[in-house]
DNA sequence: CATGAATGAGTTTTCATTCAT
DNA sequence: TATGAATGAAAACTCATTCAT
């Protein structure tokens, strides 16, 4: 028999795909069993309730996405350089694991997430606004609210992103470091 | 009584309102009714489904922005002028009518939009592709493929109004002005 | 505008074809208004609710097939000839009206007929039965219950009805009236 | 606790004695679940739909029916004792199981038989047909189209049931095998 | 008379969750 | 631990009937 470790991750790997594809409220708990191969009875054995299940997978993967992009994040180099880091950073995430990132960034996580995952989120925010912010000290980056340049840039990524999801656009690290190129003309001072 | 169509109205606006909140699948008909002040059973005399409903939402508020972005677009100004249009016009539309924006952009619509709503959305898409074009021709812009100057700027312009949404920056003109001043120069040639 | 009666005929006449398709429970109102080209509402100023069309919609025909066949009916000639002129006068109802014989005698009407319409049928079997009665006196016909003839030649001929409607015998006059000269060798004495 | 099969069972056995006195449409699933003794939910947990599970207790009965009376079939005997023997055994079962017989027979079964059902009635049919035609072949039977010698047969039968079920005929196997007499003489030579 | 929008109870069906095995 | 049958509340949807116009 398979260890408990891995059946909770087949579970959460099938509630990843069903997720993206239908939504939290649009798929139903025991098809996320069924697709793990495990009974209904065994995944509530390892997650409290399908909220539970949900923001597990929430902080899994933001947790890796945060450790991909901001570990070791070159504090000492200058800004443009720690931009192209963080940007090229999501950008192998995202094409690594275009499923995640789409189940992170492309949905709407109303009402579920709980109080850890909202601080989570919150956190890695704080991390990127601390960053823009010792740039615009360093007049590296255009004066506007610090929250903005934040939004402008992540926003443009995931427009990238959802284009290429939805079949628009093919994604390869070379367009979106050029598109990286594009979205620092736009910040920078 | 109420004229038919302001139960179609009431209708659609509760149903627009819900899902913002709480998405499509999150959303239980009989809450739409009763929030509208209508039975459920009127709910089904003005449509046909649940489905039914979101897609006609969905093209109401697409044809509206459609037209309050594209109607008497300054086909013969130059390429910088016709952005700043373009992007003025849907921050009016976005601070106008928050809600109906959010439930257009911010919420993913997987499987319930039939080939009717699609076929709209690819429509103003080829329209903005078509703009963008033509700007490329004059070396007004990147030579970028337009798809991806267009997911840019889309996405660009989503992540500030989510970043309003959940609070972390407050929406006005003059900054959504200044952030189409940015976009602008992360997409010009 | 038609005049009243014409109204409460088409909802006859389109209750009539529904009811055959689908049966009574299976069968909603409005889609019989529509089918007779009036509203609902039309529907319910000439009949008091869906039963009480139902047992019109029977009383009707009941009434009609009890008059083809048993108006005029030849008391005083022989049996064998009165056996043939009823049997003739049912295959000519039948042949003439389908869709009303399937509905009187093809369906199972359970619960929905009230004491009038029971009254009606059981008035037209004891007339049937009084018929049969007469000839077993004259020694024409063979000393079972006299029910049971009734039901024997009855279910006959309902069973060659069925089959044609499920295509599997094409009913003609000759035909019919050859499946006469069988059933009367199976009740004769 | 019941073993499973027994709840499936239950519920055939339910639907069974509803489907006879309301009919298909007139039934609601509930009171099938209630009269078996379990949740809606597990109803729905042994038989995919209304209309699967009329199906299944459709072809259920058709089989046993079918088990019955064809199995060990006489067919070196010759005609009017193979006659007898079919007849004979439809009667034995539908003295045993007049309920069964009774949703088989009486009712009209009409949009709501799949393919499966279908086909199962179409290959007894066959096989009747089939014993018809060899008989008429011996010239033991009357030269009419074999369906139609079936038909009448059948019906005549159905119509003697069908009067046992509304009480004008208590039907006892002399009574029954008195009018397979009688049936015979209607379809000999 | 005629309409058809409106209702709300009822229908079929789904689903998050539990629990006996 | 693991199962999956079982549940019952709630979902989407239907429909017989009414009533303001």
């Amino acid at each position: 028999m398979a260890k408990p470790a891995d059946k909770a991750e087949a579970i959460l790997a099938a509630a990843l795909e069903l997720f993206v594809e239908r939504g939290f409220h649009g798929t139903a708990v025991p098809l996320v069993a069924e697709k793990a191969g495990v009974s209904a009875g065994t995944l509530y054995h390892y997650f409290e309730s399908k909220e539970a299940l949900v923001n597990v997978l929430y902080r899994k993967w933001k947790a890796a996405i945060a450790q991909r992009v901001f570990d070791g994040f070159p504090a000492d180099k200058p800004p443009r350089e720690q931009f192209r880091t963080v940007w090229q950073r999501m950008a192998e995430f995202a094409l690594a694991h275009p499923r995640e990132f789409a189940f992170l960034e492309l949905h709407y996580h109303g009402a579920y997430l709980d109080q850890e995952s909202n601080a989570m989120e919150a956190h890695l925010l704080e991390f990127a606004a601390a960053m823009i912010k010792k740039a615009q000290a360093e007049q590296a980056l255009k004066q506007q609210p610090h929250e903005v340049l934040l939004a402008f840039s992540n926003g443009a990524f995931i427009g990238l992103f959802r284009a290429s999801v939805e079949g628009r656009v093919e994604l390869t690290m070379e367009l979106l470091m050029a598109a990286e190129q594009c979205c620092w003309e736009a910040i920078r001072a």
